[in-house]
DNA sequence: TTATTGTACTTAACATATTAACGAAATTTA
DNA sequence: TAAATTTCGTTAATATGTTAAGTACAATAA
C-alpha cells in the first residue's frame, strides 16, 4: 500500500511551498500577491494580452482572473484597451507604474532566484525543471 | 533574463494540476475536494492526529484547517474526541463512514495513481520523488 | 498564588480556486 | 438573413489560502 507522504501531488506541494518561501518577503515588501505578480511578470513578458491567453500561461482560471484583474486595475498596475474589432475581446498590459516597479525590484527577484538555484545545484535543477515539464504534460 | 516559463514556482504549479487532473474526475465522484481528501488519507494512515500534526502533515495552515474539519464533521467524515488531561486538545479521527467510503474508493486511486507513474516512467518517478523532496527541504 | 508567558486553536478580513450558470457578441448553420 | 451555436468574459456560490488579531487554557515565573 503506497504511503500518504508518497503521494506526487503533495510532493509537488511541498516543493512549491519551500520554493515560493523564498520570494514570499519580497511579496511582502511590494504588497503583491503570489497571483497578482505571476500576472505582471507575464504582462512584462509578453507585452499585451487577452484575459484568455494571460489565464492560460499564468494556469490561473478566468473567474480567479476577473478578480485578480480589478484589483491590478484599481491600484494602477494594468489598463485595459477593448478591441474594435471584437467588442468581446480585451488587451490587457502593464501601466508605466507597474512597468517601474518590475524593473526596479525585478533583480532582486532574479537574485534570490539565483540563490535558490544554487543552493539546489546548477544542474540538478536543470534536470528537475525538465521532470516537471514532463510532468505537465502527462494527460489522464 | 530569465524568462517568465522557466519559472520554478509556475512548473510546480503545472505540474501539480496535471497531476491532480488524474484524480479530479474521482473526487467529484464522491463530492469531496482535494484537501478534504488529503485530510481523510492522512487519518487513515496516521489513525487519530491533534490539529496541528494534521495541518502539518496535509500542508494546510491551521485557519484552513479549522474550516474543513467542521465541514469534513458536519458530513460525518470526522469525529473529534477531547483530551481530559488538557482542555486544549482535541484528537481527530475518521468516522466508521470515512472509513467505509476510504476503503470503497482507494483502490480506485490507487489504480489511477499507477497509470499515472507507469505514463510517466517507473524510475523516472522515482527520480522525480527525490528531486521534489530535495527541493521541500531547500530553505532560503 | 497571581502575573506572565506560551501554546493551540479560532475568528476576521481579504484574496484566490473551483464549478456552474449567465450574458453579450461573434460565428456558423439552416 | 434568422436561428442555432460558439466563444469569451463575468457573476454567483462555496471552499480554501494567507496574514493578523483574538481567545482559552497550560505551564512557568515572580
Amino acid at each position: 500500500m503506497r504511503k500518504f507522504d508518497d503521494s506526487l501531488p503533495l510532493k509537488l506541494l511541498r516543493a512549491r511551498e519551500a520554493a515560493l518561501n523564498h520570494f514570499r518577503p519580497l511579496l511582502k515588501e511590494i504588497s503583491l500577491t503570489e497571483q497578482q505578480w505571476r500576472i505582471i511578470r507575464a504582462l512584462n513578458e509578453y507585452g499585451a494580452l487577452e484575459s484568455k491567453q494571460l489565464a492560460e500561461c499564468c494556469c490561473i482560471l478566468s473567474p480567479s482572473l476577473t478578480g485578480i484583474i480589478k484589483r491590478l486595475e484599481q491600484q494602477n498596475f494594468i489598463q485595459r484597451q477593448k478591441s474594435s474589432e471584437d467588442q468581446r475581446r480585451v488587451l490587457l498590459s502593464l501601466t508605466d507604474h507597474a512597468q517601474k516597479v518590475f524593473d526596479d525590484i525585478s533583480p532582486r527577484f532574479e537574485e534570490r532566484y539565483r540563490k535558490m538555484t544554487e543552493q539546489f545545484g546548477q544542474e540538478k535543477m536543470q534536470e528537475f525543471k525538465e521532470l516537471l515539464d514532463f510532468m505537465a504534460d502527462i494527460k489522464p
